[in-house]
DNA sequence: ACAGTCGTAACAGTGAAGGTTGCAACTGCC
DNA sequence: GGCAGTTGCAACCTTCACTGTTACGACTGT
């Protein structure tokens, strides 16, 4: 379905800064949490940006700046982050409007428009079942 | 998630040939299909030849050939049809390993990956429940 | 033998994601 | 006031999957 990483990321970054902060630090920097998912700062700070947009962060700039969690890992879903970085939907209608002649071409798209509300209802919900506090906790989890 | 059209041109195909069938004809081919779909006879063949390879419908050559359904639209679901045409997982991982020497970096793949098999399952459970019938069934209802 | 259709390769266009560079803006510290 | 470290963001490139298109060989009923 050619998907993406940014949920991965965005979950990682999360991750980090709330483990980082629990470890006493105030700040957590993009150059950081870039080295730990081998990416670049850039591309940490667009998700970060988003998510700040979202709410689940909060940046500082200059000298000592860096970004911090808006609001505890515990009350962050990874339907939170979801919503914050993927806008589209998961399945796409056709790329043209279908023959509205023929029946199929015409009954086609409210039909499956219902079909794949109902299932991305779904997938929201078990999203919405995830908290990043399970992630990290699953994170330390990890044999080594 | 730059979502394709490949699971709605899919059962936009089944339904239009499980219509012509009930019609009182034998096989449908691409050109018909794709008027109907308003795309190219070489996507819906691609895309049938996908559905073939699982399956679902069978091919024809020669004068008069064509696409027929391989088993009743009953006995066929978007789950059967999804697996045929998407072979990838829904979100992807890093593109690079991340920083294994970093707690996170380190647990984050597993942590993410066993999350996403559970969220995966529910996706094919809720697939699963909807037939090709139910589709076709929800095209004809739409108001005209 | 012919005509109609599939099977498939090859290529172009499009768009999203990710990577990279560059630089202005901001702010704590000296 | 100046410096240093960091974010904010624009601009551009590369890669990749999907889609559309053309072309042509393979097949088969008439």
């Amino acid at each position: 379905m050619s998907a993406n990483s940014r949920l991965t990321i965005a979950a990682h970054a999360l991750a980090w800064i709330g483990l980082y902060q629990r470890q006493g630090h105030e700040v957590a920097t993009s150059e950081q949490i870039a080295t730990s998912a081998n990416t670049n700062p850039v591309v940490i700070r667009r998700l970060l940006g988003e998510l700040r947009r979202a709410g689940l962060v909060e940046s500082r700039r200059g000298v000592g700046a860096g970004w911090s969690l808006a609001r505890e890992l515990e009350s962050m879903t990874l339907l939170d982050v979801y919503e914050a970085v993927e806008p589209g939907p998961l399945f796409a209608m056709h790329r043209t409007t279908p023959d509205q002649g023929c029946v199929v071409g015409h009954g086609i798209q409210p039909a499956m428009q219902n079909i794949y509300e109902g299932i991305e209802e779904t997938l929201r919900h078990e999203l919405a079942r995830v908290t990043l506090e399970n992630v990290l906790r699953d994170v330390l989890a990890a044999p080594r």
